[in-house]
RNA sequence: GGGAGCUUAGCUCAGCUGGUUCAGAGCAUCUGCCUUACAAGCAGAGGGUCACAGGUUCGAAUCCUGUAGCUCCCA
């Protein structure tokens, strides 16, 4: 049958991962083996497969097959995130176009329709991940909604709510007016944006024309001011103690207060203070014991308590209130700035610092082990240049406000009478008998829980050990499941550098809280995709290619190569399609490779020369290349070591060792192969798929089946990693020159414009009479003869290699004038390192400072310069 | 405003503890080839004052200081 010129990924990859999955090679369960697991960083149950996730999970995805081929038990665990923020959104949207208000349902007719949702959208994404590759153990696909996981998230709160870590109170949070809920600090993406600042003057209270000017972005916000405050050491503003300013529109007088806070030198120097919406204002509000005026609802409108534009919009009201400021005369100028704003990380609005009653957890106490692991190397970040961010950010770790006003999520367990007495604990008996204790009156309809459930994050910090052993909060870590104790603590977690915090550092923190162990050795941060102008890729933007497109147009396998070419750990990814051009372009020289080889027809000649030194030499490649490449694993170098797979099997076996073990044809014939020679190739294939595999898991095992019968289970996936051995690094070297030697006759024949089909003669001055690699050389310079002579030979093309003279007679006038030009030159250069070699063996303090064996080098440095000179010479003699 | 990092070939990046001809790789480029595995290919070639300025050293892409530009994190 004939094999096709080019590889076709698409039937290849469904037959393979269908089989995978047929016969549980994912799958892992407890044993005597070692384990090695990941928790899968588990995307936004909403997502959809982006280039983020790509890279990401072909990651994860290497190390875990390379490690189940290196015998070790390997677990993959995937699931999703509840995100409840950004469902609740798409339920919402959903309803509304459905005709049905989010606020027409009770919460349980909601979280109906959510689940629904769930069931029917939620989960794309790892349909997706099969697509990949993804090597999961689908049978433990994890969710943070079910049951088990939610149990585990409210024994949390109640755990650290018992152990004095979890508050409530009002205080000023990051609001989301268009979630409708508050976020944490993390979950504000600080934009920089053109803004005015508009300076705005008050005038003084029982003056006539006495004004103090402030300089502000929100202008808006004026109707909640309660004071303006300048710095204490401001000269401008000292005759204005114990006075008030009147704020304009609202015409209230407020008092005029002196702060350090203040920078005298932003603005006018003077601040206008709005407690209620900007969170250094709410501190000073605190220290001056200021009033505070809520001026906005939850919706970023304006609020009764502003008294003007009571319903309309923050945005519009910012407009509106500088025209009416300027008719008023209030407005001294308005000027262009650039300054930060908060953005929502899930909804993309602007953040509205908002007091409200939020539930938060104490992180100073708790994250210490989480720091001090990280610090100590008991965690490795990779690369470790994010150890001093780690480092910063933990050590100024600000409370984690964990309460969301939403349904989608975990409940918070925490239980109100009417008479402002709160218990936490599981369920609504509890909780009555509890209250009852302090409300003897209370009836059981009297008690209600808390509204709002908790953050997203606040059940995945808790994935490591939930995916395992939902219930060991409660039974305590003695009680662990086989699972939690087999598995834990997990090897790598591979996630994106943003998540640092949201995630890593609170994993960290629960781990050692609960499990009284790190959730995972090595966390491997990978850098973000971005398009090849170095823009972040984004939907907004629509510079993300699809990956599902990706993988139809270049194969799975090429897509995988493509994105981790040139993505060192931590270092962003500058996207082009090129790359995954050349992934497919690597499947293809594979497949043509087997092509050659299964073309082979093995008959019963004598193995050649040439043939024979190949395999001794490939051998010895092989297991250098090899034990190259498990360093660059050890070391979590990924593009580095897929580099390095590359270049064996492309240059290496394709390039080279097949080009020297090729049959000949003899009168457009292909001459049939040794056995010998053969199998020894076949075996160098099979061992090149396995180091493949882990990259290119799709081909790898086409190939490893098409090669030869298999066994049912005799897959590549399961096989054994390679392992080295020979590594003889004369031999390496001394075909390193060959090279060199067949190199220069190429490039001679390049040079003459003579045919590669024209055999010609090869000349080595030397009394040797013959080296190990001879019949390669012959082979693949395509030489009549290769013969050693004492002699000069006349009249023939000449060129050096370390200090061995070559000569290749041609029935050519050689151009003499051209050659010693060429000859000079490469006299010269070398002349020039000798000197450079011998200053530096001449310099005592170089020969009394020098390590030994740096001074070796040195003197072979000369002794190779000086006979390479003499050759040269006696060349440019001899023309 | 505080902190961290980066700057090496046209592009993306290696270059670990200063010491081989150390100035590298891949891609791209140029030249010649449809040579019965592969044009998604083969063969050959060119290309860099290692951001800039000082310093330490026998010796610096590598260590130190400063300058410029870029990026990220935090406020």
């Amino acid at each position: 049958m004939e094999i096709p010129k080019t590889y076709s990924p698409k039937a290849a990859e469904d037959k393979w991962y269908q089989y995978w999955l047929d016969k549980k090679f994912f799958k892992s369960v407890p044993d005597e083996r070692e384990p090695y697991t990941i928790v899968i960083p588990p995307p936004n149950v909403t997502g959809v497969l982006h280039m983020g996730h790509m890279l990401n999970n072909t990651i994860q995805d290497v190390l875990i097959r390379r490690a189940r081929m290196l015998g070790k038990n390997a677990c993959w665990v995937p699931g999703t995130d509840h995100a409840s923020i950004a469902t609740e959104a798409k339920v919402v949207k959903l309803l509304a176009d459905q005709g049905i208000k989010k606020s027409d349902l009770t919460r349980e007719e909601f979280l109906k329709h959510a689940w629904d949702w769930k069931e029917k959208y939620g989960g794309i994404i790892l349909e997706q991940l099969k697509k990949l590759g993804a090597s999961c153990d689908w049978d433990r696909t994890r969710f943070t909604m079910e049951e088990d996981l939610s149990q585990a998230v409210i024994d949390v709160f109640i755990d650290l709510y018992n152990k004095g870590h979890i508050y409530r109170g009002v205080r000023m949070v990051n609001w989301d007016p268009q979630g409708l809920t508050a976020v944490s600090d993390e979950e504000v993406i600080h934009k920089e944006v053109n803004s005015k600042l508009v300076y705005v003057r008050y005038k003084i209270e029982g003056s006539n024309d006495e004004w103090i000017t402030i300089a502000t972005t929100r202008p808006e916000t004026i109707l909640g001011d309660t004071a303006v405050c300048v710095n204490p050491n401001d000269e401008r503003y000292q005759h204005l103690k114990g006075k008030k300013a009147i704020v304009p529109v609202v015409n209230r007088a407020v008092p005029i207060i002196f702060d350090d806070y203040v920078d005298a030198a932003f603005g006018t120097g003077a601040l206008k203070v709005t407690p209620a919406h900007d969170i250094n204002d709410y501190n000073l509000g605190i220290k001056h014991k200021l009033e505070v005026i809520d001026t906005l609802t939850q919706e970023g409108k304006l609020s009764e308590a502003a008294q003007f534009y009571i319903g309309e919009d923050r945005f519009a009201v910012r407009k509106k209130i500088v025209k009416d400021l300027e008719e008023a005369g209030h407005i001294v100028k308005v000027e262009d700035i650039k300054n930060k704003v908060g953005y929502s990380e899930r909804t993309d609005a602007v953040i509205e610092p908002r007091l409200s009653m939020q539930w938060f957890l104490k992180m100073d106490k708790i994250s210490k082990p989480a720091l001090d692991n990280v610090l100590n190397g008991n965690i490795k970040l990779i690369p470790d240049k994010f150890l001093n961010t780690y480092k910063h950010w933990m050590e100024n770790v600000h409370d984690w406000c964990i309460s969301r006003q939403l349904w989608w999520g975990q409940r918070i367990p925490a239980w109100y009478d009417n008479k402002g007495n709160t218990v936490v604990c599981r369920t609504q008996e509890e909780a009555f008998s509890k209250l009852s204790t302090l409300n003897p009156q209370l009836s059981t309809t009297e008690v209600r829980q808390d509204e709002d459930v908790l953050d997203t994050w606040f059940s995945s910090w808790l994935w490591p050990i939930t995916v395992f052993d939902p219930f060991v909060i409660s039974k305590g870590v003695k009680y662990a499941n086989n699972d939690l104790q087999y598995y834990y603590p997990t090897d790598d977690l591979v996630t994106a550098p943003e998540i640092l915090f949201f995630w890593v550092a609170r994993m960290a923190i629960a781990g050692y809280e609960w499990m009284d162990e790190k959730p995972f050795t090595n966390v491997y941060l990978t850098g973000i995709v971005r398009d090849k102008q170095g823009r972040k890729m984004s939907k907004s933007l629509g510079n993300s290619p699809d990956p599902l497109d990706l993988i139809a147009k270049y194969g799975a396998d090429g897509v995988r190569v493509g994105m981790l070419l040139s993505s060192p750990a931590g270092n962003d990814l500058l996207f082009d399609e090129s790359y995954c051009e050349q992934g497919r372009n690597f499947a293809n020289k594979v497949w043509n490779a087997f092509r050659l080889i299964k073309g082979f027809e093995v008959g019963d000649v004598a193995q050649s020369q040439a043939a024979q030194s190949a395999i001794t030499w490939f051998e010895n490649k092989l297991s250098e290349q090899l034990e190259v490449i498990n360093d660059h694993y050890s070391k979590y170098r990924m593009s580095d070591a897929l580099m390095a797979t590359y270049k064996l099997v492309w240059d290496d076996f394709c390039a080279w060792y097949l080009e020297m073990i090729k049959p000949e044809f003899i009168e457009g014939k292909a001459q049939p192969i040794d056995k010998t020679t053969y199998e020894a190739t076949i075996a160098y294939l099979e061992s090149l798929l396995k180091i493949m595999h882990p990259w290119m898991p799709f081909i790898s095992e086409e190939l490893w089946h098409l090669l030869k019968e298999r066994a049912e289970m005799e897959c590549i996936i399961v096989s054994e990693w390679p392992k080295s051995g020979l590594n003889n690094q004369v031999l390496l070297q001394q075909f390193e020159d060959c090279k060199e030697v067949i190199t220069s006759i190429r490039n001679v024949r390049q040079q003459k414009q003579i045919s590669p089909k024209e055999k010609l003669e090869l000349v080595e001055k030397s009394d040797s009479q013959g080296g190990f690699y001879d019949a390669a050389v012959v082979k693949l310079a395509n030489l009549s003869s290769l013969k050693y002579s004492n002699e000069r030979i006349e009249n023939a093309f000449s060129f050096v290699i370390k200090s061995s003279e070559y000569f290749v007679p041609l029935n050519l006038n050689i151009d003499a004038v051209a050659e010693k030009e060429r000859i000079s030159k490469e006299i010269e250069y070398n002349k020039g390192f000798l000197k450079s070699v011998q200053a530096k063996l001449a310099n005592e303090r170089f020969v009394n400072n020098a390590k030994p064996e740096i001074l070796d080098t040195e003197r072979k440095k000369q002794m190779d310069a000086e006979s390479k000179i003499k050759a040269l010479e006696d060349q440019l003699k001899a023309l």
